[in-house]
DNA sequence: GATGTTGTAACAATTATGGTTACGACCAGA
DNA sequence: TCTGGTCGTAACCATAATTGTTACAACATC
């Protein structure tokens, strides 16, 4: 029950997605098409295309329509965070509060609500600042090293 | 699509019912019942037992059977953070890498999935340190100042 | 025994996620 | 102007997580 198969992996396919474009476009490259991206990410094109169409609404990537069209990066590897990519993406909250509304007639059910959120919101800030220590280009030279 | 209208609300649900167990006692009460702590709750009694079999397990509740059965706190609430509850009830990583194993053939491909775990672990740990400065004993205090 | 509650299995309803097909919009180049 | 390749996006499907619900055996107190 707990295995959480389908957790969320678009912060990594959107990453994933840049630092690929990044690298292409060092490479001497002017765009990089959905398709090329999908093989090295492995799925499909339009998975691709839906993540980077966000991640374009939030001036992290660009698109050239016609022939000759793909994508490229808006801004340096070195001046993208994973926290731009994060909330490019949009992601919903960690935590959430109770489904159903819990009992106002109780102490607990009352109060509990705004309390938990301000805990949530200060785990979910350092989340944030977090994601802000890494950039794309770090992430790059990593996978770099790595080979 | 990015509403999360069913985010993970167990952490919210389980330090409900532990805090709501808490007051309960500290006004003299043996054990509280599944279905008190539901209708506090707002949810089903079988809800709040699957919770609490896994709190159980963790060591930090304690349950009673037979006639005049029940729950109590195994710990007092100033030695229950938040990061023991969620640690109890076995949550998911935040991040998943790629549901299929990215091509292995392109450097980022092949780099990527190590780059990403090493922040994420760094953002899962930055996240427990700021659970764990939260206690239950704290929550209540919360929750009874704002009436 | 009788009673009340836990522990847990089984199932349903709702939703998120990722993959897939399809197709119009768009534009460089012939 | 036409052709070909790519984007942008809608629509749909399969899978899985989450929560709620019913059911019932196990259990302990009276």
């Amino acid at each position: 029950m707990e295995s959480d198969v389908s957790a969320n992996s678009r912060l990594t396919i959107a990453a994933h997605a840049l630092t690929w474009i990044g690298l292409y476009q060092r490479r001497g490259h002017e765009v990089a098409t959905s398709e090329q991206i999908a093989t090295s990410v492995n799925t499909n094109p339009v998975v691709i295309r839906r993540l980077l169409a966000k991640l374009s609404k939030a001036g992290l990537a660009d698109s050239r329509r016609g022939a000759g069209a793909g994508w490229m990066l808006a801004r340096d590897l070195a001046a993208i965070t994973l926290l731009d990519v994060y909330q490019a993406i949009e992601p919903g909250p960690i935590f959430a509060l109770h489904p159903a509304a819990p009992n106002p007639e109780c102490v607990v059910g009352h109060g509990i609500g705004p309390a938990l959120t301000a805990v949530y919101d200060d785990v979910e800030a350092a989340l944030r600042r977090e994601l802000a220590k890494t950039t794309l280009e770090d992430v790059l030279r990593d996978v770099l090293k790595a080979v």
